[in-house]
RNA sequence: GCACCCGUAGCUCAGUGGAUAGAGCGUCUGCCUCCGGAGCAGAAGGCCACUGGUUCGAGUCCAGUCGGGUGCACCA
């Protein structure tokens, strides 16, 4: 079954045990697998560990009941005798043991791991958190954002766009050689309707102010022309015909249009901080899809149907419907190009993943060309694609966007709605005096707290669900939102301003409640990193920032810094608040967020 | 008709087989003589759509039902 392959390519092996680059938290979980081994009631094998929920007071813990069960004993009795078997070694992470349920219960001694946590935060700085072990220098293709040429960007490729940049991030933090790829959209029958257009009406619309908006209007202005014209379709599919044919006017008109909406692209990509290695259009293939048709022909996979179309059969017991590979005008289509695609980045990169951030509308095609690939006998690949399925933003009233109908909400748009918001607000910081920011950081900062919101918006939940577009929650500066990790940020970089913490700060004296809170969600973005590379997930990058961030929070609030009580805990505890910057910096950094200094 | 996604607090969402299901928004109550109030603390609010099954244990896995969305060859 492909849906059988399709998913179980959802999820990247996870490193056994320990991977090389051990934090204090991998360390926790060596030494609680050591201590319950050591006690010769349960194999190291047997061993899984598990995060315990927040209102329970422990670190770690080790759910007995199969272990229990295989040792014949009520799990109440056995979580008791592993407990008091247990013996913690001195100098461990680890500080004290004991059976609450059926769970052995693991908690930290608080000094050492303070100490820890603060020490490999200071070590890794910008790195802290990455793994570089999990992905090894292993090639990764992210195939996102992906915009139609001759078309503004609009809220529909926010998605594509934050949530891939994002994945790029987070694989690269893991070790992964990511090539991140732009698929325009540069190549089919739309731009026989453009040409169709521009010949028919002498269009110059390079020479307007505003020359890719003239386009989008062209293309509106076209397809509701063809509703009453059905020969204006098929003089748009004639003129498609003419490009593939390298028709010289046809070819250089197109590359005008290539041209000019590029510039407006990039335009936006600058501003979200987003840059491509590879930005191969679907024309880049257009000399590989011959080759791939005949190649899908060859080996059975395809047949040419009485009209000349070419078409793949799946088959009663796959459940795909059938589609083609070239139309009966001899013109290639999606899936044609996609195939050649999928084969070229086998060919040039070999891939361990080759992931695609786009719509869950195009999940039956990838479904398709991934099965395409498969029966040519291309397994690898094939089992190694992965389509990232994000749900689509619609409108109050649950109706799509739709360029077609004009009612698209393009993304400058929202992005500059954004930045007008953010300055809004610190300027009236500013007027209150409840800011350090200063005038000329003022256009700067509001640029990456508006796009900061909007990201954050986007990436706080998974892709799956869809979103219902409104103004006020993307644009949201309270609660759990990318302003609250930026001003968190901003918080503590203002206290750092007015003093830095000292080398050898006696970090072992964070020990209260709310110092620990903070220690242990800082000491989990490794895991978090590898949770979300694992599942394609920034989600969970964006959980623990906002965990950090509530955490530090709640310590602001109970735990004096610079007038703690003593001056080695003033030292400490600002050794804690720069760790904590560090990490909200690397998190947000994941996202694709800005860090700001004052706010 | 077939396939896929979603259904958890009034709303928007977390929760990858483990303990008493968690956040944010909104509502109500407190906290600026103190490092930035875009903050903090507290209260109220749940048959995790429904019915069965698997399991020591199910919001989570399986089957079915009901709701909402999406897709199903000459567009992309």
């Amino acid at each position: 079954m492909p849906d059988a392959n399709f998913d179980s390519s959802r999820s990247v092996p996870t490193p056994q045990a320990v991977p090389l680059a051990a934090y204090a938290h991998d360390r926790l979980r060596a030494e609680a697998t050591e201590i319950l081994a050591a006690t010769g009631l349960v194999t190291r094998e047997s061993v899984t560990l598990a995060l315990p929920k927040p209102s329970i007071p422990a670190d770690l813990a080790f759910p007995v009941f199969a272990a229990a069960k295989a040792a014949g004993q009520n799990p109440g009795d056995f979580s008791q005798r592993l407990a008091d078997a247990a013996v913690v070694p001195e100098g461990m992470l680890i500080g004290a043991v004991t059976a609450q349920g059926g769970f052995v219960n693991f908690a930290v001694h608080p000094a050492a791991f303070a100490a820890a946590v603060i020490e490999e935060v200071e070590a890794g700085g910008a790195a802290y958190g990455n793994d570089k072990i999990v992905g090894a220098g292993q090639k990764t293709v992210v195939e996102f954002s992906s915009p139609n040429i001759a078309r503004k960007m609009h809220v529909g490729h926010l998605r594509s766009t934050v949530i891939g940049h994002s994945l790029v991030k987070i694989l690269a933090a893991l070790g992964y050689d990511v090539i991140s790829d732009n698929h325009l959209g540069d190549w089919g029958t739309q731009f026989g309707t453009l040409l169709a257009a521009i010949d028919n009406d002498h269009l110059t619309p390079w020479d307007d102010p505003d020359p890719v908006q003239s386009l989008v209007e062209v293309y509106a202005r076209f397809n509701s022309a063809a509703k009453d014209d059905p020969t204006l379709m098929d003089s748009a599919r004639a003129w498609f015909k003419r490009l593939e044919d390298g028709d010289p006017w046809a070819r250089q008109t197109w590359q005008r249009l290539i041209d000019l909406t590029l510039v407006e692209f990039d335009k936006t990509y600058r501003r979200l901080g987003v840059a491509f290695d590879t930005t191969h259009g679907e024309s880049y293939f257009e000399p590989m899809l011959a080759p791939v048709v005949q190649e899908a022909l060859d080996k059975k996979v395809a047949h040419i149907e009485p009209g000349g179309a070419v078409v793949v059969e799946f088959g009663e017991e796959s459940r795909l419907p059938s589609c083609l590979l070239r139309k009966t005008d001899g013109a290639t289509l999606y899936q044609t190009r996609d195939a050649a695609t999928c084969l070229y980045r086998w060919r040039e990169y070999a891939p361990v993943r080759n992931i695609y951030v786009v719509g869950a509308e195009q999940k039956l095609h990838f479904q398709q060309v991934f099965e395409i690939v498969r029966r040519m006998g291309y397994k690898e690949i094939a089992d190694r694609s992965i389509h990232i399925a994000f749900g689509a933003i619609v409108d109050a009233g649950g109706q799509r966007f739709s360029m077609r109908k004009g009612t698209a909400i393009f993304l400058e748009e929202v992005l500059d709605e954004a930045v007008t918001r953010a300055r809004a607000l610190m300027q009236a910081s500013m007027a209150e005096g409840r800011t350090e920011i200063t005038p000329e950081e003022v256009d700067s900062v509001s640029e990456m707290l508006g796009i900061g919101a909007v990201i954050y918006a986007d990436l706080y939940q998974g892709p799956e669900r869809g979103i219902k577009f409104d103004w006020d929650k993307i644009l949201a500066n309270e609660g759990n939102t990318g302003a609250y990790l930026q001003y968190t940020h901003a918080r503590c970089r203002s206290i750092l301003r007015k003093a830095l913490p000292a080398p050898g700060a006696e970090t072992l004296l964070l020990v209260s409640p709310e110092e620990q809170a903070v220690l242990k969600q800082l000491s989990r973005l490794p895991h978090a990193i590898r949770e979300a590379g694992a599942n394609f997930a920034p989600s969970t990058v964006a959980d623990w920032t906002y965990n950090l961030a509530k955490a530090f929070n709640d310590f602001y609030h109970s735990c004096p810094v610079l007038k703690a009580e003593t001056s080695g805990l003033r030292e400490a505890r600002l050794a804690l608040v720069a760790a904590v910057a560090q990490g909200l910096k690397n998190g947000l950094g994941l996202l694709g967020i800005g860090a700001p200094e004052r706010m």
